[in-house]
DNA sequence: CCAGAAATGGAGTGGCAACTACAAAACTGT
DNA sequence: ACAGTTTTGTAGTTGCCACTCCATTTCTGG
């Protein structure tokens, strides 16, 4: 069997209403994947909680990896959507405190378990989605980025020296975030988060002026 | 049907050949956990990669969960006995970079393949398997008493200040190690966790004596 | 209002991977 | 040497779960 005219994936067109399903099925996957981890989440669950058929689900995915991508993207949008109006006023130090209060919240909300959606995509499929990972590494060079820019921000109002590396506090920042919420999701405690990123904010307050 | 004798496992007694198999396969699990994630490593090519038959892994093992818990202990391990000689030596800031280069020269060693083998256990374990979490809760509570000890001897040594909270320094730094690890592992570049355990290393500096 | 398209229902099915059955071989202690 | 035990090989089987098929209903544009 040859294939004559190029499988160009037909470019579907969605209603309102078959988006309004989409989104359900994505917002029902994300929760699900969190509670449960990507691997452990079964798409029948899914179905059931997003109200569904099987056949709604593969009229707007593929596949389970389609999903998932779109996974990803929901979960970064929700993630900066909730950092990033916060780390673009970034300019003091009681900013600094607000944004680490509002992690804390995140994750005590959900009873530690999950942890970070985005840290625990990337740890889950890192070795087995090559696409996913490079999604994700994309997701946290923004979430980065957002945290250098605030960061510098900090600096030109004179909150910290002229002399900082906004990127390499950034990316300390970002790693004490993570490897905090994976302390916090593993001993079902949000002490570690809270040290973790309260130890980085001790650390920027000997950087001032 | 009445379950009438009590099902207490029988206490299984292996040979040392035995046990070499049994080694053989948790050796050939770990691995293969690492480089593809927990759930995406199948027994059939454990079963390949260790040179057993599937009766042999059922010989050894109940189930799938009960090789992914000798895989922790296994894991746990191979990570502590790798940090404890380094981290009971801990006494100056020499010998604090002297253990960020084994972690810096150990994820390279894995191309940033596979993160931390107990950081990504546990990120993919942790709501599929509470055995496993409270396993691997234990192993960062025994890594976090391998730094905290060896904060104390710092300190002790006249390294750092007498009021340093040793304790809440060794979560921040256990965490700047699992999220400079995850990072590393998505951005499939050590500069993430150098970067992270560096600036851990920085904050240190600013509470000498 | 009516054709074509999109959305949905629901009962499949197929493949894979965890797990089992049973017998033979290799070992161990006496 | 031999009885019992441990170890191993081979060939299944079973259940789950991602994915499919096709009919039906609902919607949309002209």
């Amino acid at each position: 069997m040859v294939i004559v005219s190029a499988p160009t994936a037909v470019p579907r067109t969605f209603t309102a209403k078959g988006l309004a399903t989409r989104e359900r099925i994505v917002d029902a996957a994300s929760a699900l994947i969190l509670e449960h981890g990507v691997e452990s989440a079964k798409l029948e669950d899914i179905q059931a909680a997003a109200h569904v058929s099987a056949s709604q689900l593969y009229h707007y995915f593929d596949d389970k990896g389609a999903l998932i991508h779109a996974v990803i993207d929901h979960q970064t949008e929700t993630v900066l959507g909730a950092h990033r109006p916060v780390l673009e006023r970034l300019d003091s130090f009681d900013a600094l405190e607000g944004w680490r209060d509002m992690i804390i919240a995140s994750i005590d909300s959900q009873r530690c378990i999950g942890g970070c959606p985005l840290g625990s995509l990337a740890s889950g499929l890192a070795e087995s989605d090559p696409i996913a990972r490079g999604a994700l590494a994309d997701s946290f060079a923004q979430w980065e980025r957002l945290l250098q820019d605030g960061l510098e921000r900090m600096r030109d109002h004179g909150q910290l020296r002229a002399d900082i590396d906004a990127r390499t506090l950034a990316v300390s920042m970002l790693a004490s975030v993570q490897g905090g919420l994976l302390l916090s999701q593993t001993w079902r405690d949000a002490t570690p988060v809270r040290i973790a990123v309260d130890t980085m904010i001790a650390y920027l307050r000997t950087l001032r002026p």
